[in-house]
RNA sequence: GGAGAGGUAGCGAAGCGGCCGUAACGCGCUCGACUCGAAAUCGAGUUACCGGUUAGUAGCCGGUACGUGGGUUCGAAUCCCACCCUCUCCGCCA
């Protein structure tokens, strides 16, 4: 959400974001709304406090021992106009707030400006990818061969875009999930976490998932019927982590928080059907390791730069070759002020694939969870909040698979999770792990 | 899931139709006095949001908020309805 008082005073930033977001927003449609809004403001208040006043002679009456029966012919018209525009005034507000919920947050100056993923920039390559002498296989075709995935039972037992990860698949999406929350919590200073899986509605609003993206979350069926109190399986642990001090005050002392927390994450993927059936690039369910950071809003750039780091880091350490990009106005989320995606090498695909979205997102969200902190002469301002996934476990697997795969099929471990898997330097087909006896 | 009790400032809590919302009382916090310093004591100050005014995120004026949303009433923290949450007991359960 952004800052009203900020729009009324100069909307010129925000017509311009929206035009670089290409934006079908109309900000005349606030403006209109808004000056409105304060009209109607200033009327029915004159009108309360001619209410006030009058209630307070009522009771001066009373007390005295006076019938007040005169005053209350006139109290009476007064409080029917009241009613009247207070519910004109509830209804504008309400279709301001529904305006302003659904404004996508300004860009930073150092984005850059473009149309779609084409006009993203490149800002950093690491590791060159290998040379193969033979053809790379896709993961999925590896992860079938080594009976570490089995895609079409998941099927059966639920639906498309879910999957079974088996015997040395489940065991390497363990080493990975506890390889990252090591780092994470051991050298990058973040609290690891256990969040609620499951959120209420304004949670998903503090974030900025609603009330525009309904239709990429999985919600409850349940006995409630009121909207207010729909409950919704995350998309992402970053919905829990920076709804963690919604409503609340902080003091300056304790910011920054980072936290990290390895959770499953569910979306619907709705609109995507045709893109990345095989495999497990685009799942309804995947684990991710994910960062938070809450922060004075002085700090929330450098602090993207860092998380940044925190998750280039890991493939690094991976021997995974990745670069960098800066999305381009044009490609940005919605709650996003600038965001670098960091995409890894998937030479089965012959291709660079996202694989962690870090943003800073300012205080568009803290604005939204209404999150603020206050400084030493006691005015209080919102804090700023940043995520980014560090990592997700399923595509950080796919890259291991095709990475790391041997003309045989065979797939060699990276170094750094050898103590994570007992060891092994490499998986192959294991016939214990085969359905044998099923 | 059933029965009962409750949700008021940072915390505890009073108020149960107008004299009660920057809200009694107690605690905490900030500043000051006392003190070599501290404790104790004494004094003062401690809600947020919206609108108007304004150069102003200062001051002043007005409005709103007693879990949330409705209703009754000239007037609701107070009465009625729905929902959410907390606690106690019972049931079920990893």
């Amino acid at each position: 959400m952004l800052d009203i008082k900020q729009i009324r005073k100069d909307p010129d930033p925000l017509v311009q974001s929206l035009t670089a977001r290409r934006s079908d927003i109309d900000a005349n449609i606030f403006l209109s709304l808004d000056q409105q809004r304060r009209a109607m403001l200033t009327e029915v208040e004159t009108l309360k406090s001619k209410r006030n006043t009058a209630s307070a002679e009522v009771a001066a009456v009373k007390r005295a021992g006076g019938n007040p029966e005169a005053q209350f012919a006139e109290l009476g018209q007064l409080s029917d106009q009241i009613k009247e525009l207070d519910a004109k005034v509830a209804e504008v507000d309400e279709r301001l707030t529904d305006w302003l919920l659904s404004v996508p947050n300004i860009p930073h100056e150092s984005v850059p400006r473009g149309r779609d993923e084409h006009d993203n920039v490149e800002v950093r390559r690491h590791l060159e990818p290998r040379k193969f002498d033979f053809t790379p296989k896709e993961h999925w075709e590896l992860g079938v061969q080594n009976n570490i995935m089995d895609f079409e039972r998941a099927v059966k037992i639920s639906k498309s875009r879910f999957t079974f990860l088996r015997g040395a698949g489940s065991r390497l999406e363990r080493a990975l999930v506890n390889f990252f929350l090591d780092v994470q919590t051991r050298e990058n200073g973040y609290t690891e976490m256990s969040p609620p899986l499951i959120v209420n509605r304004q949670t998903l609003i503090g974030t900025g998932n609603l009330p525009k993206f309904e239709e990429d979350l999985f919600r409850l069926d349940g006995k409630n019927t009121n909207n207010e109190n729909d409950l919704y399986l995350i998309p992402t642990a970053e919905v829990p982590l920076t709804n963690l001090y919604a409503g609340e005050i902080l003091s300056e002392d304790e910011l920054p928080y980072a936290f990290c927390a390895q959770t499953p994450c569910f979306r619907s993927e709705a609109g995507s059907y045709g893109k990345d059936t095989k495999g497990l690039i685009r799942q309804h369910q995947f684990t991710k390791v994910e960062m938070v950071r809450i922060c004075h809003p002085d700090e929330s750039w450098n602090q993207l730069e860092l998380m940044r780091g925190h998750a280039e880091n890991l493939l690094e350490r991976l021997e995974l070759p990745y670069r960098t990009i800066v999305l381009c106005t044009g490609d940005m989320g919605f709650a996003s002020a600038k965001t670098y995606d960091v995409e890894v090498w998937l030479p089965g695909q012959n291709t660079y694939r996202e694989i962690s979205s870090c943003s800073n997102c300012t205080d568009f969200q803290a604005r939204r969870a209404n999150i603020r902190w206050r400084d030493s002469k006691g005015k209080l301002h919102f804090v700023h909040t940043l995520n980014g996934s560090g990592l997700p476990i399923g595509r950080t697997i796919t890259a291991i698979l095709e990475n790391g795969q041997n003309e045989d099929g065979s797939i060699t471990i990276p170094k750094v999770l050898r103590p994570y898997m007992d060891g092994v330097e490499t998986i192959c087909f294991n016939p214990q792990s085969a359905p044998s006896a099923d």
